[in-house]
DNA sequence: ATCGATTCATAAAACGATTTCTCATACTGT
DNA sequence: ACAGTATGAGAAATCGTTTTATGAATCGAT
């Protein structure tokens, strides 16, 4: 029923060897055989078998997407990045939502050699137990995102997490905040522990010493945000500025500070991870580390494709630059030189 | 290099037909056999080929999902429902993001038919220009989500829009708004026009004139929401309660609300699309419609896999219910009541 | 005018699985 | 004990493409 390569080949009168170079733009085809080729192609509204000829070369034009959690906008961000890129190239993309599950992400890595992928992009759920050795045995080539891997030595493409969370938190010292606080994320993942490292920098840098009463620790979900800042806000001397280390949880430690009846940022001042859409329509709007999202997607994919074709670098690790985005959420009216507001309700 | 049928046909002692057999749980083979087939496949570590089995038996275990904004976090969280369900039936999920755009859809419907995927999920572009034949010429099901199609007769998962919209708007003038208005979608998708009509319904059943100057049509993204809305905000006599037609469209406005100075809900009441994860966060929590987003991705991919497996049934319009919930940003101190605060700035 | 070199198209052999068809063996019933 | 029937396994064909090896034809140069 369907028209294969052979019926395009009777209809244009050679012989199926001449469609096939035609369609992949091999060596020389005569002028007039190439028109007549494409004709019969047209005319028969002919699309290749994609199965047959993966077969025969071996290779699909398939970039494999396994990511860790696909309801945090910061992965949907990156899946857009990396999506278009291989739209250029000719690839598609096959999403798959690892749900931050090692055991489901070893069973979609096994799919994607037996679908003989061309190539993986991963963020991994955990850094030492996540194996990627089926893709390596196989010669696929893969690239991380946002997290690296301890032993497979393959690219990566993350932020500058230590810097990005130091940095965040020298601002909310800036700001007067005498009590700085963290919701940190899994230490186990190289974001969660980079992040956390940058805020003890950052308190160090300020002759501070760090509280551990004023760091919780989550699992990057909402929930678990939620309760870290509730556990935060029930000490005895609770944080009057706080960072959270990604964007799920800044939701759920919004809404707990909300609940506190708090106001930001007089009593306590907001930083946040990643710029959703939505930290603007936030009263007062959010301030932010936000990542180059779109961008690491884009990269990452471009660092794929060059292995896919074939290029040989050693490992590259491209670590691309987070930006702080002050907004009104972390603002002190008392600035700089504050002095002990810290017991102040909103007026 | 890599291992092959013949391989463990060959380390089993058997051929290579028995091997097929053993994996794919056909007909009846010797228990021993069976037992050495197996533990050959484990001791090569073997995984079938996955072009050369899908060439054969022309038919995929992929599913294409094609998806108009993968930015926006409805879809995606539709797709985690569709991801969810396909893998149980041992079925990957190849996204794809047409952008809104009917081209660009059309290019990923080749594709789709191309490669021979075993089905398609899609969020049509336009009901009428988006055409699937290449599918359907090829026996690919199709089962469109969130919006249906004019012309085809396929299955649909979709929701109430008429009803949830009116719902929202009959809620709105309960309390107490005298001018409801509207940020609506494109009138040329279903859910733009359905989400209109049920917007009218309601002033109708109220008794109410359909004032054109209170609705303002955009495109479902964030910078279309926050256009409208400053337009409407703009009007002599600028609406008291505004229904917006989606969450991307509610995130721009509420910037443009914020920026004009209003108070919600006194000034304006609110009432968005879709519950995403951070309308709990907003202060006041937003009043929403919340779509069933899990459950339409789960439906949706359900129906395929029983359409994938041959079933035949007339083409089924699945419409789930939406349901408004109520939170601050609509809730009138005044309630039903409510005098003449139309002028009232926030004090 | 002939030879050699070049170009361009074809025939046929892969690629790795599934599946039909055939056949050997064992088993049942009389 | 024998004919007939299940039963289970193997040989070989097949899916649709790419690609290697082969060969025909054209052209230029001596």
């Amino acid at each position: 029923m369907p028209t294969t390569i052979r019926d395009v080949a009777a209809v244009a009168g050679v012989s199926p060897a001449t469609v096939s170079r035609v369609l992949n733009g091999k060596q020389d085809v005569a002028a007039d055989l190439r028109r007549r080729v494409l004709a019969a192609v047209t005319e028969l509204s002919y699309r290749r078998n994609g199965p047959a000829r993966s077969l025969r070369t071996r290779a699909t034009m398939v970039l494999g997407l396994i990511i860790s959690d696909i309801t945090n906008p910061f992965f949907t961000a990156v899946v857009r990045g990396a999506e278009d890129q291989a739209q250029l190239a000719g690839y598609s993309v096959v999403l798959a939502n690892a749900d931050e599950d090692v055991a489901k992400e070893a069973r979609y890595l096994e799919v994607a050699a037996a679908e003989q992928m061309a190539g993986v992009l991963l963020s991994p759920a955990s850094p030492r137990r996540t194996s990627i050795d089926v893709l390596v045995e196989r010669g696929i080539p893969v690239v991380t995102i946002d997290r690296r891997l301890t032993a497979a030595a393959v690219d990566s493409v993350t932020i500058d997490n230590h810097s990005a969370a130091r940095k965040a938190g020298q601002h909310l010292i800036a700001q007067g905040c005498r009590r700085v606080g963290l919701v940190a994320g899994p230490v186990q993942t190289t974001t969660g522990a980079s992040r956390l490292a940058g805020y003890r920098a950052a308190l160090r840098a300020a002759g501070r010493a760090v509280d551990p009463s004023l760091v919780a620790y989550a699992d990057f979900r909402t929930e678990g945000g939620y309760a870290a800042t509730r556990h935060l806000l029930q000490q005895r001397q609770p944080p009057d500025g706080l960072l959270i280390s990604n964007n799920l949880m800044t939701v759920g430690g919004l809404t707990a500070i909300a609940e506190a009846g708090l106001a930001i940022p007089d009593d306590i001042a907001i930083v946040g991870f990643d710029d959703a859409i939505w930290t603007t329509a936030l009263r007062p709007p959010l301030t932010v580390v936000a990542q180059p999202t779109y961008e690491i997607g884009q990269t990452a994919a471009q660092l794929l494709l060059r292995r896919i074709e074939g290029e040989k670098f050693p490992p590259r690790r491209v670590v691309l630059r987070a930006e702080l985005i002050v907004r009104a959420s972390s603002q002190r009216s008392t600035g700089t030189s504050a002095g002990p507001t810290k017991e102040n309700p909103d007026g």
